[in-house]
RNA sequence: GUGGGUAUAGCUCAGUCGGUUAGAGCGCCAGGUUGUGGCCCUGGAGGUCGCCCGUUCAAGUCGGGUUACCCACCCCA
């Protein structure tokens, strides 16, 4: 068996190669209509990194990341994440000390040792985006706007927009122990895993998916009945500029964050037809993380998405525009062969693709490699032509050809591929 | 980490009760057409039937193991 890629990464072939640049476009697209500039960070990080940024308890740190020693004895991670990342160059720079709002987004791949499933992988890529600065709803609201429009934009129209306060340190203790409350005299219905929630972080039985969970959860106390006066006020100010902005979404109290750093505004976008997977865009606010990272306390919020979830919810959706056909040059004998390189060197030049036959192979065979290409023009080049000094110039898709001369090739076919 | 499914040509898949030379469609190459793609016809190339072990006179087919992929749990984008 020769070496197949690892598992759980897998190989973008064309043409969908095609629709990944797409989809990059169209995130650059968006991201500049907003006021989003890029920065690239490195796709490893030191190991305390991701366990201070991302959490020591989470799923994530605990037991999917790829975490290696450098040659040096440094302790280094491939990122599962991007955010922490974009933190920690904005504090190693300085770029927050300039004041006013910071955006920026990224994309690239991000790496978790999980097992692979539909819409999961080993190596996946994100887009993602990370505002820095502003403390009030308006900027949550326009983060969601960014991202239903790039969803829409995609050809994912149908995503809904789930939405939650995780309230902040001021009041999340308080309604995590009024939830530990309510779920104590219930905790034989919990499954296993929640039973251990219980202890760990009862938030997370929240979105626990089991039905026992579920049904136990039904009539508990949700946060948002709790929150505090400053965090009520912020939901209550993003929700109105969503419906200013008219992005629809709906509320639902059990989407969680389990870090103490993220605050208020978080969200989920949820798509069909990605299976068990459907989250295809998600974030939120973390006011406390570049605090917590060691720079200037600063509040933020951001999202990002997978790529790979996005083309698969934009199905169909997602159109892989096609590269302009060629001019082909087809030619017989070897000086045609040699002329024929000539000319389609000078219409790349000139800013027109153009192939040629390497090989002398029967014009029958030249003809159907230039179909293959989807050729707009083929140039049939031969004995004949050459000692006439023109070429006939085909059009593949009426079938109807003329007679050119050589010398008015490139400007005649520059012409009309620039028209 | 747990469970289920799948594995045959480049791709998508047939393959009967275990039976002798493993098939189809698409794609590829060539010819029909001495210099013209798509449609048609003819021919050709291409296979360690994932891998190992076992049962059997005989295994693509049955059994065990293993690996990979897929799906679900879990977790998340």
């Amino acid at each position: 068996m020769p070496i197949a890629a690892p598992r759980g990464t897998q190989d973008i072939l064309p043409p969908e190669s095609r629709r990944w640049q797409w989809l990059e476009e169209c995130f650059r697209h968006h991201g500049a209509l907003y006021g989003y500039r890029e920065m690239r960070t490195p796709i490893f990080e030191s190991t305390e990194l991701f366990a201070r940024g991302v959490g020591e308890e989470t799923d994530i740190v605990a037991k999917q990341m790829y975490s290696f020693q450098s040659r040096g004895g440094d302790a280094l991670t491939l990122r599962p994440e991007g955010t922490a990342g974009v933190v920690r160059a904005m504090i190693q720079h300085n770029l927050l000390a300039q004041g006013g709002v910071q955006k920026i987004c990224y994309f690239g791949p991000m790496f978790r040792y999980e097992r692979p499933q539909k819409g999961r992988y080993r190596q996946l890529h994100q887009v993602g985006v990370e505002a820095f600065g502003s403390p009030g709803p308006a900027i949550d609201a326009e983060t969601l706007a960014f991202a239903s429009d790039f969803l829409a934009a995609v050809g994912i129209s149908d995503a809904r927009l789930e939405l939650n306060s995780v309230g902040c340190p001021a009041c999340r203790p308080r309604y995590r122990d009024a939830l530990r409350n309510a779920l104590a005299g219930a905790r034989t219905g919990l499954c296993t895993d929640c039973t251990r929630r219980y202890d760990t972080n009862p938030l997370r039985v929240l979105d626990c998916k089991v039905e026992s969970c579920r049904t136990v959860t039904r009539d508990v106390p949700v946060i948002l009945d709790m929150l505090c006066a400053e965090c009520r006020d912020h939901l209550r100010g993003v929700e109105a500029g969503l419906r200013a902005l008219g992005v629809p979404f709906v509320i639902n109290p059990h989407i969680v964050r389990g870090l103490d750093y993220y605050t208020r505004t978080a969200f989920e976008f949820i798509a069909g037809g990605l299976g068990a997977q459907n989250t295809v865009l998600a974030g939120g606010r973390y006011d406390g993380l570049v605090a917590e990272l060691g720079g200037p306390a600063t509040p933020a919020i951001g999202f990002a998405a997978g790529i790979e979830r996005l083309l698969m919810a934009a199905g169909e959706a997602a159109p892989a525009p096609p590269m302009a056909g060629p001019v082909f040059i087809a030619t017989l004998g070897d000086a045609a062969r040699a002329e024929g390189a000539r000319l389609a060197q000078a219409l790349r030049r000139a800013g027109v693709p153009a192939a040629i036959s390497y090989e002398a192979r029967s014009l029958k065979a030249q003809m159907k490699e230039a179909a293959r290409q989807d050729a707009r023009y083929a140039l049939i080049l031969g004995e004949d032509e050459l000692a006439r000094g023109d070429a006939m110039l085909r059009d593949m898709g009426a079938g109807e050809q003329t007679a050119v001369a050589v010398a008015d090739i490139v400007t005649l076919l520059a012409r009309r591929y620039a028209a």
